[in-house]
DNA sequence: TCGAAACCACGAAGACCTTCGCAGGCCCGC
DNA sequence: GCGGGCCTGCGAAGGTCTTCGTGGTTTCGA
């Protein structure tokens, strides 16, 4: 595969789907998105999805079934990395900082964060 | 504003440079891209740009000068706040951490991360 | 069996992005 | 004064993204 092209607005609205469901019909996704009237605009996405290898196709059934090609997770490391590069000189950490500025993180997270970083930390005293 | 539409790639580039650089002309920015041969394209970004609202023209000397209209932070927050709506399900702490698993941080910038959490958590003991 | 419903493929339309060539105006050095 | 160089505006070409209509096929129930 020669470097996926970043997922398009319509196309992440769709993954978020799969993932969310898993596998599913082109129906199945277009309830889920509220665009049940626009069925073959899904469809035509899912096609093209399809050919650019960011879903797979199971056509052994007359309806077919997609699934996601690639993991959530992989999907928005990817999406940072790419923000990254394109408006934090590549630097994760400040497009870090940068998020926790922009939007209230709930204490919940900001103790997954802590914990993470501290866990972080812990490697580095073991390095030494 | 009408909500300012999220810069393109092509976009993004130019205003790194008006960012780095302050107000330049097109040549100027064209030079720091690399792209001097493409002087009329990075000019008619420019323009584009200036009709989006997204930076504002100095027109008093014959060659224009072009700054940025929103500052660097803004509209990276607005990228962070985007991103985090696209693919996060809005959370910006789920985003910090993939960001900071999706590239390694340095250690100052780990400390500095770390300093901006403790001085949040300052802040919310404050608050009791 | 037959017609409606559901499904897929295809193509085209319209919007945006990016690129670049060309034309016209201004300014400076010779 | 004039030619070359630099500047802007304009328009069009080519690509991608998103939407949707049409048409053909299969399936299922009356």
């Amino acid at each position: 595969m020669p470097a996926p092209r970043r997922p398009t607005d319509a196309e992440l609205a769709i993954l978020r789907v799969l993932w969310a469901q898993g596998p599913s019909t082109v129906r199945e996704v277009a309830v889920e998105l509220g665009r049940e009237g626009a069925y073959t605009t899904v469809l035509k996405l899912l096609q093209i999805m399809t050919d650019k290898g960011l879903v797979r196709r199971d056509e052994s059934a007359r309806t077919h079934v997609y699934r996601a090609a690639r993991s959530e997770r992989a999907t928005q490391r990817q999406l940072v990395r790419d923000l990254a590069d394109r408006a934090f000189g590549g630097s994760a950490a400040r497009l870090a900082m940068q998020a926790l500025a922009a939007r209230k993180a709930s204490p919940a997270e900001l103790a997954e964060l802590r914990g993470w970083l501290a866990e972080r930390e812990g490697k580095r005293e073991e390095a030494r």
